[in-house]
DNA sequence: ACGTAAGCGAGACGGTACGTCAGGTCTTAGG
DNA sequence: CCTAAGACCTGACGTACCGTCTCGCTTACGT
């Protein structure tokens, strides 16, 4: 949200290469436009408009809109969340899980996500683009995270691709739904249902 | 697609009151436009054309695309999905599944419900209709289906609502992703695991 | 202007004939309509709507815009404008000259007229109602004003008709194009050289 | 009429600068529309698909349709009225009024006119454009005519700005009821009248 | 006296046109 | 060869009215 704000009308051509300037400005009328207005109101023209960038000077770059969505979300993301050990799993994983969506409330990403979620819907190269290069990247950090509980027993060893899959699924729903809530003890409890763990009585 | 290939030209008001011929002829040209071009070639401008109607006709009793959407899913499900009752529950609820997929996938309406998903993340209005109007009815039958396998001892009654919650992730997680397989035995372990069901030994 | 505001709802047939409070409500409607919004947002839906009267009553007892329009005009010129006697052409010519423009300032009937001459140009119908209806009538006092300083010796007898006309053509082309102006010696001085008096010295 | 008929659909882009051919094409579509079918059946879609052009080419260059009958009578007009120049007053005015009658009468461009006249009764931005920015154009010519009679003794040199006056006034008249006359004697009549000549004995 | 014919309000209908927005393509001018 | 700029065509948006139609009702009039 940076320079979006100054006169956008000063950038020339550099000749013939790719002017970082250019580049740099159209992520960030990208990202402002879609934490402001959402997927609706997000289109190349008013990215371009914003950016003062001419709109080829986008499709050269990014040639799909689900393109430009995934460059902000990495952008986004790369950063902020840290995966946490405190060695029990549904606390772990209840953390992991309201800090995920903490990220998706407060940040650009999250509507973005959304965003790329919807346009894979009617753009079959959004979804690949989710499916094969997005999803794989996320279910990482949890497989990690199951696979250690398994090895100190927490959890059965089985199932455990199953059960990432059936988190992503729930976290997946609730942003889609809008309903990112911050009930520690209810979203707790459906970790516990996703992981399978048996109760200490 | 059953009348939408007639002449259409045909059609006259018949008073102050909906015309439930017109109404049908727009409902088929949506469901076929639907089926044919997807949600991106999805427009009110077509469907019109298509059903030999005028626009504000459609717009008068639909004010939004979600809204038509909805109609078209609701007509072409009502009719196809029967809930199993075998009386094992992993068993009824992979058929019930699976029988939705497969609804899902050679039915225009599948289509439909993605782009109504996809709509929902760029129109607060087609959000509401999704989730205060949609989802609470598909969750009904779910909720039967588990609390009369509560009652028969084999799962707990607790957490019914949560895990109808996590069936409704799982499955809408791979719609979004095109991923509606039909491998009966993987679909099987996914539902043990979101029932939670002791396994028989 | 009367009871256009008015709750409108009450209104009910009274049996096989023209109801005249209908009448007088759609009458009313469009005057105040056409003061409001002049000629562009002259509506038959929108008289309609003000009247509490359906679209076909209307179109009933005036099939065109025009009809509509020359009656609201006939039924508000009539009261209003006294052709004046002093005795003096230029001064009595004047006198009625400014009394029209200020009947058409102040008065609906004004752009009522000028929405008339501009239906005219897109509707025979209209320039038919205008020409050999309207116009003719308008000439007569006018005439009448003339022939009488003729006889007194004021002006030649010759050419009354085409003083008649040059007379119509700039009070015409004043309301076209909206330059109504109050100025009695410009005006005056516009009326000497339609008539052709002879100055006295 | 020249090219409307032509297969419209070759035109591309020539860059970021406005296309003459596409112009071209409006203007030639305008011009034959309301040549055809007057001010009634004219409207930017119909244009835009004669023209072949998009309804936001037609928007960006011409604002409002006042803009476009201008434009169209501007270009017709140029080329084709002379002013007379005899030596004799009523002569040469009734040479220039009837060259601007039959021009008016044969070229879409005086049907273009009425149009411009018959908007500006209902929308403002047309009554500057034709008041402010028409009229004046229009008397020039008129002004020097009778400035040359004033200065050869013919008519007084008093009260020649409401003589042009009086003579648009007239001109219109006849235009707006559709009444542009042949007869020769007639309109000379006329002339007199408006220029005040004393009559030849 | 009563059926019928007309008038009424309402409002849905197929349409046309409006003026706007965005999409994606193309070309120029300039570095 | 890339960039910024912006015009181009396309097509859809959602709205306003058009003039027609049918409904269900109410009332006056002619038998």
């Amino acid at each position: 949200m940076a320079d979006s704000a100054e006169p956008p009308k000063l950038r020339r051509s550099i000749g013939a290469r790719r002017n970082p300037a250019t580049e740099a400005a159209i992520l960030a009328a990208a990202r402002d436009l879609i934490a402001e207005r959402g997927y609706a109101g997000f289109s190349i023209e008013e990215v371009a408009r914003r950016a003062g960038a001419g709109k080829p000077t986008i499709y050269r770059w990014w040639p799909t809109k689900a393109d430009l969505f995934l460059t902000i979300y990495r952008a986004e993301k790369a950063s902020t969340i840290v995966i946490p050990g405190r060695g029990d799993l549904v606390l772990d994983l209840t953390d992991y899980t309201l800090a995920l969506w903490r990220f998706w409330r407060t940040n650009p990403a999250g509507v973005a996500f959304r965003a790329l979620v919807a346009e894979a819907q009617a753009d079959a190269q959004a979804l690949v683009l989710l499916r094969d290069r997005f999803l794989p990247e996320r279910r990482v950090p949890m497989r990690a995270l199951l696979t250690a509980a398994a090895e100190r027993g927490e959890i059965s060893p089985d199932d455990i691709d199953r059960r990432v899959t059936l988190w992503i699924a729930f976290i997946w729903y609730r942003l889609l739904t809008a309903t990112l809530a911050e009930d520690r003890d209810e979203v707790a409890a459906y970790m516990r249902l996703i992981v399978g763990r048996i109760e200490p009585r």
